[in-house]
DNA sequence: AATGAATGAGTTTTCATTCAT
DNA sequence: GATGAATGAAAACTCATTCAT
């Protein structure tokens, strides 16, 4: 029975549906009727709404981005101070929200497929190039400029290569660890900037 | 005009062949064909000689991942107390024949896939193990095994990803500026850990 | 022009083309597009439905079977006292239905196949051993068991010879001679358990 | 290291792994490669002795006929009147040497595929018409010629049906049994037309 | 005589996508 | 708004067959 105004309703159904199946599938294997099951709905209607799978991916990928930006503009709004805006930003990476199996996996996936998916890599060019300007730019308060690019960098890979194993690991990823490390990182660089 | 003891040369040939097609295709979207077609002969052989498309692409991985061991090994024989070590294995991952944007787009596939193909994962999870041991056994005789612990976890994902942003990044990959980022790391971990 | 409730139809359709596709290219050589096409259907919705060749196969042998024994079971319903019982069986077995081109070639190439299909060694397992147990049953009444045993496999024997020999024939079987043919033989051997 | 004269050896050879493998592979699914595996050469020796697979398969099923050919004309030469070639055709039917597993698959399998194949439809109905003539010439000495065909067929129909049955079965072939169901019939048939 | 290399045609199978209802 | 029916194109895979050696 079709209810009005279901069309929000079923796009984040299908999106949340999309990252689920590609961690449980893969993302080469992963189908339409695999997502759209699991989102309770037929192919039919994945495609009546989001024309492609191509864009559903696609809007996936962005509904990811937008997602871990949330996480972490809203940490950002809370801090107080460059130091503490770093942290954030680090903090925000590994929120409970972003930093778990699924949206690993799929986040990994369209990092990967960047390469061939024109869309992913454009959205993930500006996401990456929004975050690095955002850290540098607090990084620049407490070192050199030119320090500030090769720490945040550093940190970025770091962040990104935590992420990427994760995807060998077995069991529940652990934010707490992956901030220390992470921290540590930028803290040990600060230093010696300082020094 | 067939020639005998083809098989090694056109197994080789279809690895190297799986490399680049994935390089230029995408991992999800190539095909055998294609990888037939670049190694020079038909579908039809490569199927016969390693039975089906998941096997051909594990033995591809298989081959990419006793490279970069023989390039880490390569530089650990040459290499003079365990600093050196360490050095030998940072520069054992971006040595020329794997720093490079076919094999850096085929290894983070396989790394991501790793989670839906069992084979990919385990041999992963193989190699990771030992180049992580290796790691452990020389810096522990430079820093507490604890750190040793640390600072092996946290060079490794500097690595990872470093590798993984070079998806992002446009142009030939320039390992010297990630060496010295892992170098770097590792230099401030040690400092550090010997105050 | 799509319909709701088109499964069984198709189903239905798609188990009758098997049959006559069988017959007229041959229990090896047919091809899922033959029987597809004969049911005027796309090759991608019999495997829609059925999941797979040998399980569109399977279904037609289970369809084969149950049709068999419908005729069977319908001709005991109306049958009075174990001697019409045991001849309800056999006029079963050489029905219009049955026994006919189509359903021999397809029926004996099951049979023959049933070494090699598991599923279908099992189906005609079951058939086979309610359809002796139904007969013995009845001759039990009429001459002792031990002979029972005797003359329902003797009967069973004769029955499958002559299906199997219809394929060396020309033109349309003869149900007729068939089951006058077996009602000879059980007719002679129960006048001898009399004796 | 090619021998002389060994043409004969390898298609004998040959014809036995054909017989072994559509028993163990199933007549639709065995391959060239299968066959010449099991005789221990090259498939493209096949191909070379035998021009085409349907050629090694017509060559087999001629094979198969013959022995059985030979084993029931070996019988005949040793009966003595015309009731014991009677027994002997029945004997031969169920002779060590063919009335074993993998004889009795290939048999059928040729049997069923007769439809399909002209080739072995010929082959069958010329041994077949043979068989029939020897019996009905035997049986015309003891009963009515209209009796003898009938008892011809009814015999002949038991044995391939018996020999069908063989398929479902588990464990050897038992031989005596066969022979003592096809005997008692004839004798009870014998008997009537005394009467 | 015999092999193993190689192919190409043909078959199964999968799925995104479309569309009538 | 939503579904299930249906397709067609593309891919994996198989295998008989050919041929140089």
């Amino acid at each position: 029975m079709p209810k009005l105004g279901m069309e929000p309703v079923r796009r984040r159904a299908l999106i949340g549906a999309a990252v689920e199946a590609i961690h449980e599938h893969g993302f080469c294997e992963v189908t339409m009727g695999q997502i759209a099951a699991r989102a309770g709905v037929s192919a039919g209607l994945a495609h009546h709404y989001f024309g492609s799978k191509e864009q559903l991916l696609t809007a996936t990928m962005r509904h990811l981005l937008s997602e871990l930006g949330a996480e972490i503009v809203s940490r950002l709004s809370r801090a107080e101070g460059p130091r503490q805006r770093v942290s954030a930003v680090i903090a925000g990476n590994f929120a409970p929200g972003q930093f778990r199996p699924a949206v690993i996996s799929a986040w990994l996936a369209f990092y990967v497929q960047a390469e061939s998916l024109a869309d992913a890599r454009r959205l993930h060019g500006i996401y990456a190039r929004r975050l690095r300007s955002n850290l540098v730019h607090d990084l620049a308060r407490l070192v050199s400029r030119e320090r500030a690019f090769a720490v945040a960098d550093g940190a970025a890979a770091l962040v990104d290569g935590i992420w990427l194993r994760q995807v060998l690991r077995v069991g529940e990823p652990d934010a707490a660890t992956a901030i220390a490390m992470v921290e540590d990182y930028v803290a040990l660089q600060l230093e010696r900037g300082r020094m």
